[in-house]
DNA sequence: GTCCATTTGTGCGAATTCTCACAACAAGAT
DNA sequence: ATCTTGTTGTGAGAATTCGCACAAATGGAC
């Protein structure tokens, strides 16, 4: 049996689809295909049924792919403890963080971070998906709570706060009554800045709702309302302004996390400290 | 990573030698080489030093070895969950037993079980080494004593004693004290045959020493000496007559061994079905 | 309805990988 | 001393595999 066979039916039955898999795997799709038939031929076995547009497990299939599922979490920890056992300071490190942190606070900084170990190549991605570190997408991820996969260390590294900023020539001209606001969309209605928000709205109307933080800072600044911007952002905008409201003011912890197995990699010591520096 | 160049990492971790790995693999050994190599190369890290005639693992590569074993194990459990899904009654099955009970037990019978079940082909190895059917080596295993791996599932399916044999000849013109007999290697001192044997045997000479009992049998027949053999051996030839010492006779149990994966498997079934009869 | 994005399937040329044959060398047996 | 057996290493041709380009089909957006 071929363990390179296995490894792309096991994507396919993970992402649900050739395509997906192929590009989870960096492959084409037609190569997925491939290896799968390669596998059920091997092994004399019916694993998916080809239907007209997609490619779904048969039971057999569901069954080896719950077995087989184990190969994959440890071809993972083969690569973490490689990188673990990479005893110089130097090479690839990928650090995920939520889009606003990662613009914000940590990139413009990264320049110095090259300078003193030109050796680090940084992979930055802001990405509202939480990576997975187990899977090692990434090294290190900035997260708003603490994450409770297990094998995973996370550490508080910051917190920040939350207030309500519009244009200043808005906030002149208009009444507190006739304020319009600007949100996440509905699927973040649970998060703790929505529901501030939202709460002080009442009923009063959300006229732009958008899943990108940046966007809704555009529109506050053209003064279409008022918008819930973290204040390490709005602070530092001229075209934005504070409006204070009573209350308990909203804020959100900032965890780093690492996995356990890269924990003390020399390289990743040096980021995590990076990115530590860049929050405080 | 290239799951199939860990995988020839592996075998070679396993079997310490680029030759015994390419065997195991079923591929040349240049093979081996070269997906060694590759591996290395897409993790950046030496995993084995080339000494002139042999390969050995570095630190990382002992310890990468580790923790990719699991991959190993789980892909032989994918291999009988394959295996154990075949529902219909035929494919290939590999049993494993002692030379002895192979020959003389298992194999003048087989034929019946072909007719009953043309659809099924059986492998028997005879080997003294126990096969491991943990790594699928065998599907069913013929073993004298409880086996204690975890995994497997063992039924005592029969018990044989010994006795002493020589040729009639031979027994009728030689006295007691002057019995010459014929044994185990010393490797086999502790089995309880062998032992049994010694301590009957006492003072008097071990003119020939075998680890093959059939060697064994035929140098009795021919006049040589005395020899512990199974009745089930000896009283069938008529070369052969059973020479009666006091005391308790020596037996083994024989443990039929299956794995708990394949233990429902329709044609593990039959022929453990086959297997018992033989025995019984 | 039309357009766009996404999915799987097919044919072909290119790149890769594998096996085979042979070589060099060491260790042990005869 | 010679022969056999078992290592690893090298080069070349054959076999395999891969990716690309294109096609067909479906579902959703507008």
């Amino acid at each position: 049996m071929d363990w390179t066979d296995l490894q792309h039916f096991l994507a396919l039955a993970r992402e649900g689809t050739l395509s997906a898999a192929a590009r989870s795997l960096n492959v084409d799709h037609v190569t997925v295909a491939r290896r799968v038939a390669a596998l059920e031929a091997s092994l004399s076995l019916r694993l998916v049924d080809r239907r007209p547009r997609s490619y779904e497990l048969t039971e057999d299939g569901k069954r080896i792919a719950k077995i087989a599922a184990p190969m994959t979490d440890t071809a993972f920890a083969v690569e973490r403890a490689v990188q673990a056992s990479k005893s110089g300071i130097g090479g690839d490190i990928t650090i995920s963080a939520p889009p606003s942190l990662a613009n914000v606070l940590i990139a413009p900084k990264l320049i110095r971070l090259r300078q003193q170990h030109p050796g680090i190549r940084i992979k930055l991605i802001g990405e509202k998906r939480t990576a997975s570190l187990n899977r090692r997408e990434a090294d290190l991820a900035l997260r708003l709570s603490r994450p409770s996969e297990p094998g995973l260390i996370a550490r508080k590294i910051g917190y920040f706060e939350f207030a309500l900023y519009g244009s200043p020539d808005y906030l002149k001209t208009t009444p507190p009554h006739a304020f319009a606001f600007i949100a996440y969309d509905s699927s973040m209605d649970d998060v703790p800045q929505q529901r501030w928000m939202m709460r002080f709205a009442a009923s009063r109307e959300i006229v732009l709702r958008s899943n990108d933080l940046e966007n809704q800072a555009a529109a506050a600044r053209t003064g279409m309302g008022l918008a819930a911007l973290p204040k390490f952002l709005g602070e530092a905008d001229p075209r934005l302004e504070r409006h204070d409201i009573g209350g308990r003011p909203v804020g959100r912890e900032v965890w780093l996390v690492v996995h356990r197995d890269l924990r003390r990699t020399p390289t990743v010591r040096i980021v995590a400290g990076f990115i530590e520096d860049c929050l405080a």
